[in-house]
DNA sequence: CACACTTACGATATTCGTAAGGATT
DNA sequence: AATCCTTACGAATATCGTAAGTGTG
């Protein structure tokens, strides 16, 4: 038993029409297969559902009974279509991003705006949470994308490079410092310091390139918001990768690049292995990468 | 745009099976024609729904929005074929019938019994009216099938000859005209008459062809059974048709052959013209045909 | 290398449209 | 005579299965 909306669509007209050659030309086919493919029907069901006389059409008692059928079964295979096709066309949806606070802030809000202009439909979710976090919600599958610094090796984890975030130095306008250029690490010595909480990236970054390190902690924070207003009050300097770097534009403070190749914080476009992203999701991926921070000098 | 129920069972199979081969095989297809069917539905649809490697299937998040939509429609589609089967192979069904008191009290609970004995699923309705009313129900819709006197040429119904009826002489045991074997109607002159109401059939007939008749009225009833009674009380006699002869069944009355060859009660089955009946009412309508009501000598 | 999905390709079935046939008004 | 559905039949299309191809564990 094989029933086609193509089928339903056909008896349809030729109740409404009660023609055969007129309902033939509304589902695009010739008189002659259209009376093939009702009598088709009617010997699957099993049972003849109009009555014909060579100049009218009538629908037999078992043809009205099976309309009403067939028009509620068509309905819904249609709204099934629909629905399904808004999805495929990115025209409903729902992608849930899990990034880190700094991208959450700074970057992702203009892609996201972009992704919502071209995808108005499609709801968007984001949690600003550190590495850790990101990776766990895309494994819960709570979240469909991470925007990650922490990438490790993981069999269920896809892993993407997105930009190489590199690190500067921030610290008052009138700190000695503030008169080179650029600065190396070992330039940092001696120098009061404030630093991020253990558990962020950034500082899990700076521990590993310069253990036990130059500086000279006098402060240990969560947010970045507060290392700014530490630094416009003179408690000390400190180190942000690029990307924070919006945090601490300030008349009373500036920002010079690290020398140092080896501290560059990766970021990482990270999903399940093995499973594609809905279409939704691959379309906010998609313009992730095409819109990649801009990372360095230029974000100055 | 077509998508039939067979591939959502395709779909279906392959969503719980998660193998090409053993969903090939549910859905007896060669792995091969299955791959290919599996292709042309995400081809119509606009969007892929299983994510393949050749050691693992996996549906994509497409695939899973769409698995509930299908097991939904599916299920509808299903449910509205078997619906269906159930009219067609008279496992469920309605059938009105109107017929005139006579037969719906005397030969009509017989075939009635028989088609429920057959068809248990099928409501049976039935209305015991007058020839005019059993023709007005047939016309209006309400009664499928009418068992009447009146045929008359009409265009809108179509007419089939079900039996003849003849007439019978009912009169006391002990009244002279017992005495004979038979009667002719010229017999009946001067004898006190039981008439029954001028707008049954029977007394149509009758006026009909005796007019002004022989007849000596006494009484003009409504009902049969009054009829007997006042026969029996000894007020007349009486002249009816075989088929209502069951109810004279009475050791003080006795039934004599009417020799009146054109005077006959003709019944007949009445349905809608070019509408064919429901495959329901059209086996009742067979099992009449097959069933006819036995008249004449036989019925006595 | 064994398994599982895809692709290639010839065979089979189905479906289609043109044209002729038959019935009704 | 005109209209409308059915039937006939050759052609186009789709579908199927066998078998070879390809990638993965």
């Amino acid at each position: 038993m094989n029933l086609s909306s193509r089928d339903l669509r056909a008896f349809l007209a030729l109740v409404e029409e009660r023609n055969f050659t007129r309902a033939a030309a509304r589902c695009h086919l010739s008189q002659s297969a259209f009376s093939t493919l009702i009598r088709s029907i009617e010997r699957d069901l099993g049972a003849r559902l109009f009555d014909r006389t060579t100049r009218t059409v009538e629908t037999t008692p078992e043809g009205r009974l099976f309309e009403a059928s067939a028009r509620r079964a068509l309905a819904q295979f249609d709204a099934l279509v629909e629905d399904f096709r808004g999805y495929a066309t990115r025209a409903r949806g729902r992608v849930a991003v899990a990034a880190l606070p700094s991208l959450a802030a700074g970057w992702l809000p203009g892609v996201m705006t972009a992704f919502r202009a071209a995808h108005p439909g499609i709801d968007l979710e984001l949690f600003d949470v550190l590495s850790d976090q990101c990776l766990a919600l895309v494994r819960a599958g709570r979240a469909d994308i991470a925007v990650a610094a922490a990438a490790p090796q993981e069999p269920d984890l896809q892993v993407e490079a997105l930009c190489a975030d590199r690190f500067h130095l921030v610290c008052p306008r009138d700190h000695p410092l503030a008169a080179q250029e650029s600065v190396r690490l070992k330039d940092l010595t001696g120098y009061p310091f404030v630093h991020l909480a253990r558990t962020s990236s950034v500082r899990q970054h700076l521990e590993a390139a310069a253990h036990p390190g130059p500086m000279r902690p006098v402060f240990e924070v969560e947010q970045l918001p507060t290392v700014r207003a530490l630094l416009e009050a003179g408690f000390g300097i400190s180190v942000v990768p690029a990307l924070t770097l919006f945090h601490f534009r300030s008349p009373r403070l500036v920002v010079r690049p690290l020398r140092a190749p080896g501290i560059t914080r990766r970021i990482f476009l990270v999903r399940l292995r093995g499973r594609s992203l809905s279409i939704a999701a691959q379309g906010l991926y998609d313009l992730m990468r095409a819109r990649k921070p801009a990372t360095g000098a230029a974000a100055r």
